[in-house]
DNA sequence: CCAACATATTGACAAATCGCGATATGTTGA
DNA sequence: TCAACATATCGCGATTTGTCAATATGTTGG
């Protein structure tokens, strides 16, 4: 259930790359105009700008790789902050790994 | 340009279904009728038997998974074998991995 | 409360994918 | 060469996804 949406989320450039910058929101984002660190995340609209495309499609983007658990929301004043959940994408790639891989195989 | 049919490959229930089932054909297919073993791989007809889709979306599917890398075909006769390909599945996973994960984080 | 702004949701339409039946291709045994 | 069979490809309507503009919702400062 869970990972069929997560599959369906990594299946599109755009939000892949979303969840890569988030990675590294310093090196792929200027600074938040408020002053506001990355410690919660980046704001929709630079996300957007970065990836260039809309806003609607945007979010609609990001609610898609929320509601596949690998981003977490943090609103503060009119703002939105995305940051990625390590975890819950940690969780993912061990659980694909166990339906892709062959448990004894060291394959490399 | 690869990784994209990789993830589109395994966004299919059955398609994945299948990919788990030749981890293990042994347990998941009866013997082939011609005594041959399982060494290259299984047969389509058991496969879409197995998977209770068309003969056409089963031959459509193994294709798929054929061009993403993942399966490899022997023709022995009017038969075609197909098998896992075990490295470039995990070659797909570390590459996934890379572009997921964050290289430092031990998240577990 | 209102105007301005950030984000979310809706409605629409083109493009891609699903999954099938029909048909084509390739192979073997007679 | 032909009939039977295994698999591949084609063409199709149905469903899902991509992406946008328009609109709705929620928030803050005045």
């Amino acid at each position: 259930m869970a990972i069929k949406n997560q599959l369906k989320a990594l299946n599109n450039s755009a939000r892949m790359q979303i969840l890569e910058w988030l990675k590294d929101p310093d090196a792929n984002f200027p600074p938040h105009e408020s002053g506001l660190t990355f410690e919660n995340g980046v704001c929709v609209a630079y996300i957007q700008e970065k990836a260039g495309i809309s806003q609607s499609t945007t979010s609609q983007y990001i609610s898609i790789l929320h509601q596949a658990g690998f981003v977490l929301p943090t609103r503060i004043g009119k703002w939105t902050y995305y940051k990625r959940d390590e975890e819950k994408i940690s969780q993912f790639m061990q659980e694909l790994n166990g339906i892709m891989t062959i448990p004894g195989e060291e394959n490399d």
